[in-house]
Parts: structure tokens; sequence; C-alpha cells
DNA sequence: TTGAAAGCGCTAACAT
DNA sequence: ATGTTAGCGCTTTCAA
């Protein structure tokens, strides 16, 4: 032990935290030996003291996708800077599985828990009465008091509707996923409220709903333009979905975005990128949602529980498939829209 | 405390952990006990005495990204299976920080640690003479003593040579990423193994070395087929490289697989599903790879440590860009090639 | 200004 | 078959 410093184990406590009054010189004296030894304090002990362990459980509801790694990343982040570690828990969909995870979490004395995964519907609370704050972050709990972040989709597609309007397209049709997806159904509202503003309707006159994936994508685009072929704009639930679109659109002769706009939904780098023409698209800043569900937890652990429904805003990330002026060359992207509160 | 079950705190733990001597009775009492409170052990206080923590750090050398994540979900996975917990920490590829980020899974006392992050080359130990044994999975310590656990890439890229060569292709070109990557030069020449063995050689003369992206793959298609306008097989260093290809030949107007057969790498699941058609491609397993590492850190823990590289098998994933009898419908894909032991 | 001692929750050895 | 005690490594009184 650094009481090789030749002081006793309480004073090389005092020293290396700080506290007490001690000489500058045993201070110095204490902070060298336990430098040279390579010393440090056992959080384990600490912890066990303190009555709180700094650590954090996230705790997946479906096993971790596409979306919920943007959010666990954003978490890992603000609580690394708290110097709060995080128990990675993969619960993949099992209740069984979500049950033993918890048992362990609270067993490790876990100061509190983030919950995540995409889901359909408000999910059922992780447990009732647990002795630690939790939090929702992209997934909702039954119970309206508990905790939940969620991404803006109404607030998306309304910033989608609105860049379309922008640039002056007024035949917009909007093409996206099944309609039992809450989020669909969200997205396809904000879109239908800024053409509303505009005065105008949906091409083709309702959403089509489908499924998230390019084939849809481009049979959707194809009945479309069958039903109103002046359409000058599609506005996409998913990255996915317009990617289809886009196939679509170019092997049946119609440029993007000349002839026909392009938005999308996700951001979804890799898919917004090797898009021709790269994709315009609404960022739902799942990793912005992340750290405000970390930060939320934090809060709480601290005693400032509010709880309810909290929402992160999207932004729309413009690229060429609705901008015009922009040559292939002109590509740096730009980035509108609020960033999260 | 449970010892209001009428015990003293001894028996208690006794009857929790079935050690010692105790009346049946006694027992049940306790556990009834013990349930009736929600009583959950100290792991913090119990570790502390131990000298053990039953937790290991998962460290990203680059950040989390498409090709972490799979190992990230493996280790967990096999870790979480013997009662291991995992803390996560993404570095973000900054040595400040996974220094930071060492110190605190140190003073935790984790009892191991992976370090994990796609890599050009080997990398700089992530710390000399550290009290808990290291891991490095899907990327390499340029200490040799040191463990790393890699795909076969030269393995997978001879599984895509042979199966294009079984399917009775003659002029098999290769299209990949930049030559700078390690694992770009050992597909490669995993692939031309295979071809030798049939006597072929590599169509077009040459690897065609260029980016991870469709973008590249569009272009170097068109160069092959016009080098070696007779190219009736591709093979492509990544789905994504792949799926530029598939892009250049049904625009050219040649049939995939009848004209070309096309495979890829990564078996990364949208793009091989999207694609069109869906794409065969290697399957480097990274869930096993992430699965191994974990159980080679698990035996580092219980002492039986060895060290130097281990090497995960690939295998070959078929859908309908090589099955030429597979029609659109019959497309139940198929898995070839050895699990990884 | 420093040292000694108690106690966080648990388990293992020893005592009863 | 059960209870008592020491001690894991630390912080925090309290005493010197």
């Amino acid at each position: 032990m650094a009481q090789r410093a030749g002081v006793s184990i309480g004073t090389a406590s005092k020293a290396l935290n700080g506290r007490g009054n001690l000489r500058a010189e045993t201070r110095a004296r204490v902070l060298r030996a336990a430098d040279a030894l390579g010393f440090e304090p056992n959080a384990l002990a600490r912890s066990l003291l303190a009555g709180r362990s700094f650590t954090v459980g996230l705790l997946t509801a479906d096993s971790f996708g596409r979306f919920s790694i943007p959010v666990l990343l954003g978490a890992e982040d603000a609580l690394g800077e708290g110097r709060v570690s995080v128990f990675l828990c993969d619960v993949r969909g099992d209740p069984e599985r979500e049950h033993r995870y918890l048992r362990t979490l609270l067993s490790r004395r876990v100061d509190g828990i983030i919950v995540t995964g995409r889901r359909v519907d408000p999910r059922p609370p992780v447990s009732k009465d647990l002795p630690v704050p939790v939090v929702y972050a992209m997934t909702q709990s039954e119970d309206r008091q508990d905790l939940s972040v969620l991404p803006d989709d109404e607030g998306g597609g309304y910033l989608a509707g609105e860049h379309l309007v922008a640039i002056g397209r007024l035949k917009i049709g909007h093409i996206t996923g099944p309609e039992r997806f809450a989020c669909s159904r969200r997205r396809a509202n904000g879109a239908i409220t800024a053409l509303a503003e505009a005065d105008l309707q949906l091409a083709g006159g309702e959403v089509l709903f489908g499924e998230w994936s390019e084939g849809w994508g481009r049979e959707a685009a194809a009945s479309l333009l069958e039903r109103e072929p002046a359409t000058d704009a599609i506005f996409c639930g998913s990255d996915q979905i317009a990617r289809g679109v886009a196939d679509h659109l170019r092997e049946t002769g119609r440029r993007v975005p000349d002839d026909v706009a392009l938005v999308g939904f996700d951001n979804w780098d890799v898919m917004a990128e090797s898009c021709r023409p790269p994709l315009s698209t609404v960022d739902p800043n799942l990793t912005e949602l992340g750290r405000v569900a970390a930060r939320e937890l934090l809060a709480a652990i601290e005693g400032g529980s509010t709880g309810g429904v909290r929402t992160v805003a999207a932004n729309l990330c413009v690229r060429q498939s609705t901008s015009a002026l922009a040559g292939p060359l002109a590509g740096a992207e730009t980035s509108l829209g609020l960033p999260a509160g």
C-alpha cells in the first residue's frame, strides 16, 4: 500500500482525495508514492462505503440494432464525462433474460438504468418498484409516470415537408413503412402539416404505407408515378426506402433532383451517401437522444426526477437529392434545423 | 437484512450460497425471507472480499462501427453466460481517452479487458504490465506475446474463389478495397490460391485495389469488363463494392448470375439482401469472433493463458447472385463452410 | 497536522 | 447445526 510513504492509511486517503488538513510536504510525498506504485484506489471498496457505485446499466429491449447503437454511444459518452461507467446488457427481446440482467444490475448496485430499443408500441415497465431510477430511450414505458426519451418523428416529418415546399415543389408524395408503426404515422402527419401550411396536399392523395425496404421503395415509386405522373418530390419514411425510390427514378429516366426531389429519413450514412445522387435526409439525432437520456438519468439519480415523455429534435441534412444548384462537386452537405435542447 | 428470518448473518450467508451444513428447514426459512424482502446480495462487497469482480472491460480502439458491433455482441453473449458483466468503453480513437478508461477499469478491478476495433495494422499494446489479462479482438497487438483474435480473411477469400470455381466460372475477377489494408491483401491471396488450384488466374490479370465504396465497385466493374469482356464472375472485397458492381452490371445489360456471378464479403444483411439479386457473400462470423475472444479472456483469467494469434473461420452464405438454379422465389439462403471451432 | 478505529456488506474460519 | 469474529480496502469521525 501507498502507506510506504511513511504515513498512516487515513492520512494517505486524505492526501489522495484532497480532504483534511495536511502539510503540503506530506501530501506531495503521498502522491509521489502512490504514483510510483501505480496505486489505483479500489472503486469496489469506495462504492461499498459510499452506497453509490457510479455505474449504470444499459439494457436493450430488442437486441442492439442499427438504431440502438447511436443511442448507446451517446449515452456512454454523456455518462463517461461524469465518470460513470456503463454495464452493457443485451437482452435480445427475451423477458427471462431481461429479468436475469435486471437482478445482476441490482446486485451490482448500479445507480440507475437506461432501457433502450426500437419498439412499435410502448412496452411494459421493466419492473415496478425498482430501487433505482430508470429512463427509457427510443422506447416508451406504458406507465406514463416513467421517463421516456423519444425522437421527434412528427417534427422530422415536418422538416422534410417544409424543405420540399421551400424549394418550390408542388406535387409531393410520401412513401413510408408499415402503418402499424407509430413512427410512420407521426412522420407522415408532420409532413402533411407542413404541406397544409402551404395549401398543398399529398400527391397521389394518400400516404403509401408499406415496408422498410428498398424493394417497397421501388414498387411504391412506380405506383405513385403512375397515379400522379407530375409528382415533383417524394419524401420517404426511411433512407432505405428512398434508395429504392432513387433507383426506380433513375431507371425510368427521371432526374433527381431536377425532375423529382427526394428526402429520406434516418441519415444513415452508408445509405444516404451511396445513394445516387447523395440523399437529403432527416437526421433524428439518435446520439443526442442517448446523451439526453443519460443526462436525464443522472438528474434522476441526483434526485431531480420528473417523468413523462421528452422528445429530441431532428434536423435536416441537405445533400444533392434536393439541391438542384449544387453540382456533384459542390456537395458539401449542409445541416438545417435546431439541435436538441 | 434477511436475518429477520431469525438466524445469524453468517447462517444466512450459508443458506443463500448453499455452503455449510444447515437444517433444510432453516435454509428454506432464510430463502423465503430473502425472497420476501427482495434481497440481492451486494456484489460490491462480495467482489471486495473475493478479490475478483466478475466484470470485464470492453474497450474500442476506434469507435464502435458496423464491424465492432457484432464482435461486441458476441463477447457480451459469451460473458453473460458465465455471469460476467461488461463495462463498455468507447475510446473513439483518442489515446488520452483510452488511458483514462484504462485507469477507470483498473480501479473498478475488472478481471480482464477485451480491446476491439478495426485496424489496418497491428496496434501498440494497450499498456505493458497490466495486472489483468487482455485479449485483442478484430485488431492485433504489436506484441506477439499478446493474444489477438482475428477473422480468417485468407480463408474467406479462398471460400469465395472455390465457390466460383465450383459453379463452373472460368474468368474470375477480383475488386477490393485499398491495398494498404491487410485484409484486402489476405482476401485476395485466398481467392488467388483457390483459382490456382483449378489452374485459373485472375481475370484482368490483377487484383483491382481501390476503395470500400459502391462508387469504386461501379467504376472498377466497368474497367474490368473493358479489359476482359468475357469475365463471368467477380469476387468483391466487401458487400458495398459488390453492390456497386451489381448495379453496373444490371445497368449495362448483364444478367447476374447468368452472365456474371457475384460474391461479396461481410454478409452485411442490409447490403446483401437488398442487392439485386440478393448477394452471395462471405460471412466472417464476427459475432462468433467476439465469443471466441471472450472465451479466451475467461480462460486467461482462470490462468490458462496462451497468447499468439487465433483465427476464426469464415463461411459462405449463398444467395441468388451465384445460384443460377434458384429462382427469385427459391431464395432460401444456404450456408456453407465450417463454423469457427 | 496526523493516527487510530469504526464500519460499509459480505464470506470463511473457527467456536459453540 | 448455528453463531461469532476477522477482514477485504476504503473514508470518516474522533482522539492525540
